[in-house]
DNA sequence: TATGAATGAGAGTTCATTCAT
DNA sequence: TATGAATGAACTCTCATTCAT
């Protein structure tokens, strides 16, 4: 089945970022829960049993795929201050990096904002606080933004951040590598988006008829 | 193998409702993977294998909370070319009620969206077509306004379809009916940053410009 | 599904004989074990549940449909000695009557044949005896005629007492009602294949020894 | 799902052997429906859940004894060609043989043919497939017999073939390792019998033909 | 390091049986 | 009589995890 020896020298040893790859792959095919160990195994072509020598369990595997993933969240993070001083600015240079990194890292991404739920007591924790840095930081964009008469009236920072980060979070499920759009196309779609629903005015209803009050739903 | 129940009637009386009301819940907690049989028995307040007179399977039990949910959405696409003539004022009330039926219904309608790809066989075909109607209906919408002129020029309809319906069914992460928004607010937000981001130019950058020229990078 | 009424009036009462006949269908077609009595309910047209207003038990219907057909087995036994003084004449009467009916009744003898060691306690006992009964009395018939030298020399009574009920116990392994034979054909065929195998010399090997010609009878 | 297990090789060590001989003897004691995983794991000293590495299913270990058990039968088939020229030579070496080797492997062989029901799918398929071509052998030898004249004439080859393998098939339920006869005995009282079913006369009744009073059984 | 066997807990499912209505 | 809901025990199967070799 799987390869057991490479046809290279140096073998032994680093086989971790080899697991890491695999389940990386199986969690973002199947889901965490879904995902077995077995299946990892089956692709890095060792027994289950021998995972064990590189992770502690299961939800440590899960773990470091996201603790790897907010390093990078946090340099993104810190280039967007630095890239101007502008906050539209800031948000257009953060959205694209943001976006460019969730494209380009599809699966380890979406494994930590999607399957990161899984995690258990501390790390749980630790991942949701930085989740919660991530609102945290593209709400204050907005803020600063808004402060400058830059954004809508009507639009509520933490609201918006919430249903930007989250159309960009759902891509994971419609997105192909082999599909009609390229990454990058998605990410200027998304930048743009997103900026001009943070900005622009949405066009009044013809009629007076606040659009409220519809849908009755169920 | 086949359902012994009599179809069709009130029958199946008492706590078919009470069992699928319980599923809804723990199915939205826990996820439908981690959620198990014995967490809705518990709930109703019988012993797990009592379950299997109401349902055929576990996987029977999220089919029956997705199929009601499609007829729902049914609806609401025949009101919203009903509404108005003018594809802008459709677009407005499709997303305005669509965002209505999934805050108001939001346990129910995301386990539609995010756990209907649980199911297998024809029924994972059947939630599979409908969600693509959900979305061709959709962009169609768009497709429409924009013929009009009612769009923003570089809006690629399909994956601005993706993108809005992503904010939206990404709700479900972070909503909690005790938290900051009501569901009107959401929804209003919802709405009116998805008409923004399709009728609103982007600010251009302050520098060069080349946000168009859809490449076909990659 | 199945019919709650029958059209005509007398149709309270006696459901028991419609429930034992589906017992017997399915009991055969599927075995045993591998028979619900939701199967059963299903033909009879009542839950599963009413069954037990004229059963006991699962067991209890499975007995009652082996002891019915002991019954007539004591009675062909007793026909046999009847029939004749000659002892060949006596086990081609048995073998032939024995053999009709089984191959009219297959499905309630089959049940009773080979289903029956699911009984257990004193049921199993019973049935057990009688079977006993049934082999003894075909081993008399051999033994009786091996005295009046009718039998050939090699033939021991017991084992083939034993071969012979096989052949016609196994049967309903491979009958079909809408097969190439029918009942009678079968009938005649193990009875004369019995007779020769008891009463006729194996040819012995090696030596050449062509078979005599014979008519072409049938 | 699929097959996890190299196959092949002498792999699988220890205790697969073990495990298929308890399977091996609780299917033939208690039938494949009653039989328990839990009864094979008890015999071998595992849980039950341990049985896992060595089998797929309950019914994987079902198909293994009898896919085991054909390879055998195929052999004696061509042995018993090679064996002699004299279709009837053939006929006593092939129904020898296949009674020794029932006999010999009655637990394995009983199951081959009389558990072999429960396989499903494309296993049940290949097992019914292979017991034709059984029953063909047979049936082939003893129309070429009966076209050198060798056989009776009143017998249909097609019946006598159901009707000789039945009584073979039949040993299971009454042989006993302990009981009267050795299974020496058992195959030479079988093959004796079942060669002068084929060849011999069966003695014509005393009185007039008509086998009276055919058993109006029931 | 890696193996492969074993564990143990828990999952979904089936079914004969009971019983209040 | 008949219903339909509920029981409780058993079953097949899965899987993360452990450990002697």
């Amino acid at each position: 089945m799987a390869t057991r020896r490479k046809s290279g020298t140096t073998d032994r040893r680093n086989r971790e970022p080899e697991i890491v790859d695999a389940a990386v792959r199986v969690f973002h095919d199947k889901g965490y829960l879904a995902a077995s160990l077995q299946d990892v195994a089956d692709i890095v072509g060792v027994l289950k049993g021998s995972l064990y020598h590189y992770i502690d369990s299961k939800e440590d595997l899960l773990y470091r795929i996201c603790a790897h993933s907010h390093e990078r969240a946090s340099e993104i993070m810190r280039a967007a201050v630095e890239a101007s001083d502008d906050p539209l600015e800031q948000l257009r240079t953060y959205l694209t990096d943001i976006g460019a990194w969730y494209l380009h890292n599809i699966e380890r991404v979406s494994i930590y904002f999607n399957e990161g739920r899984w995690l258990t007591g501390e790390r749980l924790e630790k991942v949701r606080d930085e989740r919660r840095e991530f609102q945290g930081f593209l709400r204050g964009l907005i803020e600063k933004a808004a402060q400058q008469g830059e954004i809508a009236p009507h639009v509520e920072p933490r609201l918006a951040t919430h249903l930007i980060l989250g159309s960009l979070n759902n891509v994971s499920t419609w997105y192909r590598p082999d599909g009609l759009y390229a990454p990058t196309e998605i990410v200027e779609a998304f930048t743009q988006m997103a900026l001009a629903s943070l900005t622009g005015e949405s066009p009044s209803p013809r009629t007076k008829q606040p659009a409220r009050g519809r849908a009755r739903a169920k």
